[in-house]
DNA sequence: AGTGAGATCAATCAAATGATGGAAACAATC
DNA sequence: GATTGTTTCCATCATTTGATTGATCTCACT
């Protein structure tokens, strides 16, 4: 499956890579039973049997697009920490939160898609979940809140927890909060990144 | 529609209300996409075609349970002004954590929904959502991070939906959360709790 | 030009789903 | 007990939706 998935990213004009996008973008906006195959075929401009063809049931592309954004997340965490290894807290947490702002602001299917597998049932089994475990944990090490990688106390990991939910939150919400407090995209996004800072830095420096 | 919903409240045992509790529990576990109305229908135990004698359509049934978790939400938010009001800022998180933690966690759909409406679309329109903003200055006039309760600034706001969400999140996010981090029922809750304070304290006082 | 593997589409299926009409059961009133 | 209004269910519709089949189309290779 993994390796179906990469070989569609190698090429992103071929029809596998399209569809995917497409997918991505549909199911992070109106959730796995919100979408229809139909509605990922529409925006492709391609045949519904196209689809099926290259990706096979609904439940498999789901999964794919899962994967695909666990994927994109994983990377972006190791830039991040990459980034600010050795640094003084302050400044860890202040670039943490500019870094992964900018990256889930450009692409807020996956924090749509990730809250939702939070939150959701989803009324058809899907059990791959092993990487958000591995995320908080190495989020917790990299933060200084466990001096062990492997073996991070509950109220770290659930801090840990908090500090990304609050992100997606912003992120996931903006079409709902943004008209709410009257803010154009540009205002919306720094004050998100703001509120990050407040919280976080108070809570720990 | 809220004296309709009001009516059915009076008396719980009604089928009115019967189907409206139950559809607030599958709803706010499914998503509006995720349910149908026959799994509203079998969990009552009654024909489908009695929930729409006494609901009409889907959408406008789901409307109702949003209006009835506001309700719910809007009540429990002014039980808890009154229970904190003239004491100190550090006493009044604590008191409001606990309240509203315990309300969400006993009332799980209410934060599910919520989540929902904030992050999905709906494929179908459902232009209710006039309570928001008001519930959010209010809290944050009650929390001191405004002295004029019609005028709150935005990074007020901004930081009560921080909170309000975070809440929210770490309800909804149980099922997924708890079973990651190894922890029964009463411990997550308090892990979460803690955490929730740990965060308002360290940010408000 | 002919061949064949892979890609695409039109047409279609079966099941699920939202919704309704009308008959029966029930309850209150006379 | 008949009458009337309300509630419930059975049967059924029309659409939507997930999924498949078989026929075409494309194009590299000969």
């Amino acid at each position: 499956m993994t390796s179906s998935l990469e070989k569609a990213k190698q090429n992103p004009d071929s029809m596998k890579a399209r569809i995917l996008t497409a997918a991505r973008r549909i199911f992070g906006e109106y959730g796995f039973h919100g979408t229809t195959t139909r509605m990922i075929a529409k925006a492709v401009d391609i045949d519904i049997s196209t689809l099926y063809y290259h990706w096979g049931e609904k439940g498999d592309l789901y999964e794919a697009v899962i994967c695909d954004i666990n994927e994109g997340l994983r990377q972006k965490l190791i830039e991040v920490e990459k980034m600010i290894k050795g640094r003084p807290l302050a400044e860890r947490i202040e670039i943490a939160v500019e870094e992964m702002a900018d990256y889930l602001f450009a692409n807020p299917e996956i924090s749509n898609l990730t809250l939702f597998r939070y939150f959701t049932k989803t009324r058809h089994k899907s059990l791959l979940d092993f990487r958000v475990p591995e995320f908080i944990s190495d989020i917790a090490y990299s933060m200084g809140l466990s001096t062990d990688r492997k073996n991070v106390p509950v109220d770290a990991k659930m801090k840990v927890l908090s500090i990304m939910n609050a992100i997606h939150n912003f992120v996931s919400g903006e079409n709902f909060f943004r008209p709410m407090l009257k803010l154009d995209r540009e205002s919306y996004i720094k004050e998100a990144k703001e509120t990050l800072k407040f919280f976080n830095l108070s809570a720990f420096t």
